[in-house]
Parts: C-alpha cells; structure tokens; sequence
DNA sequence: CCTTGTGAAGTGGTTCACAGCT
DNA sequence: AGCTGTGAACCACTTCACAAGG
C-alpha cells in the first residue's frame, strides 16, 4: 500500500472540501454492503447516495487512480484510501464536554474506536455527575480540562453542553490548544483562526428540512 | 408584514440551497445579540458567523430588501424574514424513532416548539421502553408509526435507531408519507425521489474534523 | 464490451467594487 | 458619511462526453 508521506500531503492539499465531506458517506457505503462483495462500479455507489456516477469518478480520482476499467473499484483496496485521505489509520483522542444525554450517547457510541477516535474526557459542571462512570470514563470538572487536553495530547473537542454554556466552553477548548470543535449546542460559537469548528445541532437541521416543506407542489 | 402567498413562492424558489443552510445561523446569531440591541449591520453579522460581509447581504437580499442604507437591518423584522423564508411560523408535527440517549435527548429539547417543531409522537421497538414517558409523551410500537403519521399529520421524521435498523425505519417513515428525514443513524439511508433526507450522525463529522487535523502545517 | 479517468462545458456560489439611498 | 443592494468578475463544483484501457 502506497503510504508516501509526501505523496499523501500533495493528495490532501487538491481535495475539494465538498469531496471530503462526501468521502464518510462512501466509507459507510462499503461498510453497508453485502459480506463477500469485492468489487463496486461508481454506478452502484452513487445509486446508493443518490449522486451522480461521475461525482463518485471524479472524487475517487483525487485519492488516486485505484479503480480498474471495465471492471470497477476493489472494495477494500478503497476503504483504505478512502480511511487513509480522511486520516482514520490514525488515533484521535477527544474530550466531549457536557454529559447530559447528549453527551452520554456520544460517549458510548462505540463505532469510535474503529474510527481512529477515542474519547480520553468527559466533562461536566454538575457536581452531580462528577465522578459517575460512562463507558469506563469517569466524569470531571470543566475546571480539570485544560490540563486533560494538554496531558492527554486532545485535538477534538465535543462541546454537548447547553447553549448558554457553548461560547465559554469553546473558547476553553480553543485556549487550552484544540484545534477542532464539534459543536451540538444551538447557538454560533466564535474561535480564534485555526481552529475548525462544525455545526451539528438539531435545530438548524430541522430548519432547513422545513424550508423544503412548506408550499411545495 | 408582507405575507403575500404568490410573492413567497417566488422568493422561496431562487433561494440558493446554501442560503438556506446559512439562513438558521443568522436565525440563531439575532438570538444571541445583546437585549435591546435594535439594528445590525451585515458586517457584524458577517463576523459573528466568520463570513464575508457582501455574503450576508446577498443572503438577506434574497428574502427582500429590508435594510435600510447607511444603517443596517431592524433585528425583529429581519429575524421574522427569515422565519418566514424558513416556515417557522408555521407548526410541523415530528416524530422520532428509537429513544436510546439521543432520541431522549432530541425529544427534550425545548428550543423546538419556538421553531415550529412539535413532537407529537415517539417510538421504539423494545417492549421495555413501550409505555414509558418522555416529556410528557408515551413511548409507542414501531407497529402503530404508520397510522400515527397519517393521523397527526406529521411531515418529518427524525431516525435515532442504530444502524442496522435505520434503512427499515426510513421505509416505514417514506411508506407512511413523511416527506422529510432526519438521519442521526451512521449509515447511509435510501428513499424514494421527492423525501428530503438530511444526514446528521457523529461519525461522518467527526471524519471530516479528522481530514483537517492530520499533516497540517 | 464495460467502466474508469478526465478535459471541457455548464452551473452555481462567492467576492469585488461601486452606484444608490438615508 | 455610512451601509445596503447588486451587476460583473471570479472561482468552485458538477455534469457531460469520450478517449483510454482492462
């Protein structure tokens, strides 16, 4: 398997940010398929995404030409190109911050660990919960997490808390070096350049479904 | 308030699939202003959200051209704009599939009933769950989600199953004439042409954050 | 013959720059 | 003087269409 570190840094660099967000999508897609299915067409993969067959081309183009004409795409082959763009061959330790049952469903969500991803933190104010176990960890103050991200080498940060709490948490995990944030919290969270922050909260999904709702034909 | 069906239409028809996406943040950074903050300009806005200035104003002329030049927007007719451009003044009955910790979570969250969103039905297929109470809801079979939805109207539905039971569920949900799917399960999700399907799970943003952590400078 | 890989054309989104109002 | 609204230029993404290759 071709692993030059130069070669891979010149792939990553010519990635469309589009390209990268579909390239989870594919990963999923090859794990749904059928045991012993070796081989996949760009056809077959984008009918299960809903995408046209020459996006698929064209994306899988940019990890390389791993595809055989006539023939189709060697399904493992492309999972580990596809894992190896994304950086999941790697380990990723996180922290989520907020254990409420949000917080909780991320932490035992198991599919992580195969991922490369690896909670090392979870972290709430309530001295309530200080201290219970979820999933092996047991829960800590805020106040420890910036000695946690330091010590324990974080680079993800899952901030699960509630609005309120979004912006101060972020710009704790922003100064205590992290460099991603994961934010479930319905509001807009502000950090210094550099650091990526994405949006995954509820309610501005649900927004736009609506807007795809009302007063169609 | 302008409410004119005809002149809606048209507006909603040339809004950019991107404005949309971007329109609920703008939604959530009015509520994040100071109280008594009146007006705003596109620049503030702008970098609330960390975008460029002309961007936003692009945005919001699609709804109409309700700022007023050499001050800003009015903060209450921009944010009833957008509810508008977005259909949150009206009422969307939801339901949700599978309440482990994250369906529990979703039906708690009460930001939902400001936006329109209501849940007026939760189910799940384990027999020790069926019965119980989430914010004032009974847990119902998985069975009975079919007449549920055609009796109560529902348009969306959200999936919060594992996995493996997400591709049945959007059936059942597609079959029952839901229009809208919200997908919290890590794996991707068929439906029939005209269901609106809106991928939400942990996994495929965490991948994304990972692409632009490894091997940056 | 079938399916990939890819220039070229087409579409859509962003940014610039400035005219138009207040 | 200041900020919006918007054509025009620019850039990015998607789709087409076909040459290349097993």
């Amino acid at each position: 398997m071709l692993l030059d570190p130069l070669y891979c840094a010149l792939v990553k660099d010519r990635l469309p940010g589009v390209t990268v967000q579909r390239l989870p999508l594919y990963l999923k897609c090859l794990d749904d398929l059928p045991a012993g299915q070796v081989q996949l067409s760009s056809d077959e993969l984008a009918a299960r995404i809903g995408l046209n067959a020459a996006m698929v081309r064209k994306d899988l183009s940019y990890l390389g030409s791993y595809g055989v004409r006539g023939v189709g795409y060697e399904v493992e082959h492309l999972r580990f190109y596809i894992r190896q763009a994304l950086g999941l061959n790697n380990e990723w330790p996180i922290v989520i911050v907020g254990i409420g049952n949000l917080g909780r469903a991320l932490a035992k969500f198991d599919r992580f660990s195969s991922e490369g991803f690896h909670a090392v933190g979870l972290f709430d104010n309530d001295l309530e919960k200080i201290g219970d176990q979820v999933n092996g960890l047991v829960i800590e103050p805020v106040e420890d997490l910036p000695a946690a991200v330091a010590d324990r080498s974080v680079v993800i940060g899952v901030i699960a808390t509630p609005a309120h709490a979004a912006q101060e948490v972020a710009e704790l995990l922003a100064g205590s070096g992290v460099r991603s944030i994961l934010n479930f919290a319905p509001t807009v969270i502000k950090v210094p350049a550099g650091v990526k922050v994405r949006q995954a909260d509820f309610s501005t999904e649900m927004q736009v479904l609506a807007f795809y709702l009302h007063d169609r034909p």
